[in-house]
DNA sequence: TCTTTAATATAACAGTGTTATGTTCAATCG
DNA sequence: CGATTGAACATAACACTGTTATATTAAAGA
């Protein structure tokens, strides 16, 4: 990569992890990156290509958070740390976050690119979740169950990232989403019961 | 409410069904109301006023959504109802739902009158979410389950929303997502079996 | 009737993403 | 080597955004 394309990168960045979305002008990048406005249009298509880096990003940063060593684990424990991790990966990166998840400016609407990201993403969990399914468990069905877990984990922590959570004041989210997690993954179990890896 | 008031009201209404948040601005919404653009001003507190306005439109049809004679069903089939209701809301009014839901401008945070909207919306969830637990259960305990329930059916609600939604063309969502409540409501109510109303 | 208040209109300000117009500079080709 | 091509750059402009200062009109109260 170009070492234009790297300063113009980490510029937005910097300016992303400081301020959130409200903070990522063509302008203020440019300024930060030391470089002219017009940068953001020779080295990216305008600001949709900043976005599309950082929403690449954000899914890299999703992968990265269920992948661990699964040795000695059992499917269940395996749910539940690639959950926790999840979570801290939400916490940690609320910016990355709100910007995957449709908070952004309304206007931005991911490239193929970005997307097929996603969907990779997406996979990697579909592979995780599968654990609590019967190996011989056909792809529809275990992307519904994937569809199903992910639901539950972001449903959570969208609800953490909305005004509402001030109803939980200085509360650990994860805590007390976590029994929940652990019922779940119970009943799919028992659900599944016998024929579950 | 004034009738200049209620025009603006109807106007910007009327874009945002249209066209989503995108389609606001104060001066297409003065226009559209056939009022100077300093009208957004006087009647309302700017843009944020009129977003404020939807935000609480749209925890009202939450709360519509939710809110169906209960008698002659069980716990189960009211939640199962309920969830139901507020699914075929939110894909009725999905601008709304993106709106309450922080898919905004990302500049823009409800006042406290609709936030309280929203804690209100919160509550009648509370009170439906409680059939499953016993009657003596604390309130805390209501609100943590309500927030469980909210957060799952939220959770595929989001991600129906989301781009990754592509990976599932042509799919009732409802249908894909309705076993999985049952099966988590069953697993609430097993859990306090013997006292639940 | 006079005064005070509210609603309106016009225009401006500072900011946004984007693009047209020049200009500079390095690489490629005859 | 000189000429040409193309990419990167800078400046300024365009069309938009939300907001506000100023001025004008209409309505209501004393």
């Amino acid at each position: 990569m170009n070492i234009a394309k790297r300063k113009i990168l980490g510029a937005a960045s910097e300016l992303f992890l400081e301020g959130g979305i409200a903070a990522l002008s063509v302008r203020s990048i440019a300024k930060q990156a030391g470089v002219s406005t017009i940068g953001i249009y020779s080295h990216f298509k305008g600001k949709e290509g900043i976005l599309d880096e950082l929403y690449i990003q954000g899914f890299e940063l999703f992968m990265q958070a269920i992948k661990f060593d699964q040795e000695k684990l059992t499917a269940k424990e395996i749910l539940l740390k690639a959950i926790h991790g999840y979570f801290s990966m939400a916490q940690a990166h609320e910016g990355h976050y709100r910007l995957i998840f449709g908070e952004n400016d309304s206007r931005y609407t991911p490239s193929d690119e970005a997307k097929a990201t996603a969907e990779r993403a997406f996979g990697k969990l579909v592979k995780i979740t599968a654990l609590l399914l019967p190996k011989d468990a056909s792809l529809a069905l275990k992307q519904k169950n994937a569809l199903e877990i992910w639901a539950f984990v972001h449903g959570y922590v969208s609800l953490k990232h909305h005004a509402i959570a001030s109803i939980f004041p200085e509360t650990d989210w994860y805590v007390l989403a976590e029994d929940a997690f652990a019922m779940h993954i119970d009943a799919i179990l028992a659900k599944y019961a016998g024929a579950a890896n």
